[in-house]
DNA sequence: CCCAATCCGACCGCGCTGGTAGGATTAGCC
DNA sequence: GGCTAATCCTACCAGCGCGGTCGGATTGGG
């Protein structure tokens, strides 16, 4: 497994957000509800998306969640690394966003010298990268938008009836 | 983190095989000390290695391990998903080898629709097994040997001087 | 003032990873 | 034929991170 749920789950945060152009903030009840999530995990996982300046939050009565940019300016990489934190094939890859090599592998020789598997998971982990980075949230959207023939007539919960 | 230390050992033993030609099996003790490996741990995985044909073996005293195929015959992808049992972003994409879609996430509506989150995993699976399918264990075990300088000369261990 | 929402920290069961232990089997060699 | 070195196999175990919950503090609209 890759990526964790928090991947999952904040993709598809954004993704509901995405949906609603921006107008009103949603509350993470309603998403929660639409998707079927568990709302006290969904808080914990908002609030990274939040720390990395991907979404905005406005407290009190009517208050949500809305992305802090265009959904067309949300490339995945940030997405996934504010919620995974880092995206390393290996424990002596955790670069910690420093952009180096960093490459310690305990295990080898004495010296730090690289691995001969090096090679192999750098070049994985620049794929990963360079995939997300390539992907964005409107990409997204527009996927899901078209996933979806019927609804917006049946309004499941309170998600768009509200307010 | 992507891989668990099953690649990583893996890998790290197949290269090790690549660099004895082949002519006699090196035994899996002078690979984990050659490594600084735990041996009863190799044991498992090299059986994993096996059973997926990518190594034999000799059973008895003098026994061990060679490649079964050349180094440039090895790509990565196989090898690691004989030893990961899969490379999957999700979940829901434990396509158990059959290569259908299999994407059953259980969040979600009620069907098996594709999430949009589909998309973007599936981008990534389809990357990180092309980069691997790109990797042979050649290009590994070439790289291994510019990496050490020195050695040849010194025989830590019992790998080259026995037998 | 009440209620709906974001915020925040502590807690917890479970499964998997990484590793160990012990023994059975096979085969070269004296 | 026995000793020994190796593969093989199964069970066991500690630690830890993931997924999830709970309780409560804070904020702000009506």
């Amino acid at each position: 497994m890759i990526f964790t749920t928090k991947a999952e789950y904040g993709v598809r945060l954004l993704v509901e957000l995405g949906r609603q152009s921006q107008r009103h903030p949603v509350s993470l009840k309603a998403i929660a509800e639409a998707e079927g999530l568990p709302l006290a995990y969904l808080e914990r996982i908002v609030a990274l998306l939040k720390r990395a300046g991907l979404v905005e939050s406005t407290r009190g009565a009517h208050g949500g969640y809305r992305l802090a940019r265009g959904p067309a300016a949300i490339a995945m990489d940030e997405v996934v690394l504010a919620l995974e934190g880092t995206v390393a094939p290996m424990e002596c890859f955790v670069d910690d966003r420093a952009g180096g090599g960093r490459v310690l592998c305990s295990h080898h020789d004495d010296e730090g010298r690289g691995c001969a598997t090096k090679l192999l998971w750098t070049r994985v982990q620049a794929g990963v990268l360079k995939t997300l980075g390539q992907t964005t949230l409107a990409e997204l959207v527009d996927f899901d938008a078209r996933q979806r023939p019927r609804e917006r007539a049946d309004a499941t919960a309170t998600a768009t009836t509200a307010a």
